[in-house]
DNA sequence: TGTACATCAGTGAACGCGCGTTCACTGATGTAC
DNA sequence: TGTACATCAGTGAACGCGCGTTCACTGATGTAC
């Protein structure tokens, strides 16, 4: 405990005075992190339905009834991961979104099209775990909503921008059956842009999860070539930006 | 054994003499068919990491190391399973087209997306085992393209015939960097279609997987209706088909 | 300053479970002489 | 027709493994008097 503090140097006793519940407090902290990154580590190795409690146990050197006291049960674990997931990728998603040029909306459509296939890349059973097959015996629980809607939302507000500029999204308009199972959706766009740019925005959502996720769980193989699916991909977002009508350009 | 021969009542001895082999022959072929049914069920129930070989043995009323006579491994099974898997839907796939009009070319493709979408739903493990996440520590041989590409092969078909049949399909010029990347697809496509058709046909395709999954998958949920799914996967065939040129019309 | 007590992170053994795979075997059936 | 032999589906025990979770415990640390 005191080890793990002591090598990360996050205790300074200049400051403030640190008394002797702060050390506990923080220890739990630290260990709780470790538990989690060793989580997500056998995750990686050994994906969703493999991870177990002891085997995290082992790599935080614990033995394995030590991590209950950070840890009520293997599904909260899971759970943790699964928010932790959504975060992470909401947030690289964000972050590239954020670097783009505000007026160039094709460019923010690519930068979050982009960095959701990196991260993905990179954090292959991260991804399989939220976006692919359900593990078996688990149900997510309500408390993942939020994280999971940060790219949503980043596409909403990239829709809304793109009327605001005066771009000339589709229109065409949608029948009241359509619109009726679209409920939910419209509501999360809150009018932001009209019935047929909110359905292909959605299909274009839906679009980027399919072509990632059967990059990544190897559909593509004998297809594309490896060389050149980023390039691929591109392509991809460009037609798809072309479907949003976000521009009229394509290679 | 020869109780199952007796209860699907295959025994003829009128017409042929039946052989001591025949009979042995057919039983072992019985058995064996016994084993898959029982672990497509097995799968259906706990999804493709809960399948064991043990639990198998049970359901057909075996001990575990009988079924050794008729499966080499775990492995083995599994393989044959998802053989199954993309041959059962590539075969509903191919039957819901077939009874469409020849000429009504949209109504092709929606007949395959609905039957697509159909057999999904009711075989979600199944779907799952196939375009889901991989199953950790599997390697899918090689054996499983051809069943894997019955759909597929639909797919070019449709476009070649709506080329045939003077449909303006999409037929702008495609950079030389995304050809090459397309290689191995434009192969499978043989000429069948334009380049820039070729692109937005296999991106037809990895829509499909997209949504049929992310239906399966219950990334839906409060967003698109339980009641109006099925309604709104048509409205997604439907933007599909303009993609693809196949028609002008939207609901 | 010194001692009794409380807190709580981590231990170690155990429960009961399921798994894939191997191996020597039994016993029914068919075959050859 | 009768007997020795071969085939082979299915048995039962065993090996060695890993799992989630519980529970009584140790021992270091801090607190109250």
């Amino acid at each position: 405990m005191l080890a793990i503090l002591w090598l990360t140097g996050r205790v300074d006793s200049s400051e403030s005075t640190t008394t002797a519940d702060d050390v506990r407090t923080r220890a739990r902290a630290e260990m709780h992190r470790a538990i989690l990154d060793a989580g997500r580590r056998r995750l990686a190795s050994d994906g969703a339905a493999g991870l177990s409690l002891r085997a995290v146990a082992r790599d935080v050197g614990m033995v394995s009834s030590a991590v209950y006291r950070y840890v009520p049960n293997r599904d909260a674990l899971l759970t943790a991961l699964i928010i932790e997931s959504y975060d992470a990728l909401g947030a690289a998603a964000e972050e590239a979104e954020r670097a783009a040029d505000r007026d160039d909306i094709p460019g923010r459509w690519r930068a979050i099209g982009r960095a959701s296939r990196e991260w993905a890349l990179t954090h292959p059973q991260e991804w399989a775990l939220v976006y692919g097959s359900p593990v078996p015996g688990y149900a997510a629980p309500e408390d993942t909503i939020a994280a999971a809607s940060r790219i949503p939302v980043l596409l909403v507000a990239l829709l809304r921008d793109a009327r605001a500029a005066g771009v000339a999204l589709p229109d065409a308009a949608v029948g009241r059956g359509l619109r009726r199972s679209m409920g939910p959706l419209l509501e999360f766009f809150d009018g932001a842009a009209p019935d047929e740019t909110v359905l292909r925005g959605f299909m274009a959502w839906t679009y980027l999860l399919g072509s990632v996720s059967t990059q990544l769980f190897g559909q593509r193989h004998n297809v594309i070539t490896d060389d050149g699916a980023a390039g691929f991909f591109d392509a991809e977002l460009d037609r798809l930006a072309g479907f949003l009508g976000l521009d009229a350009g394509e290679r």
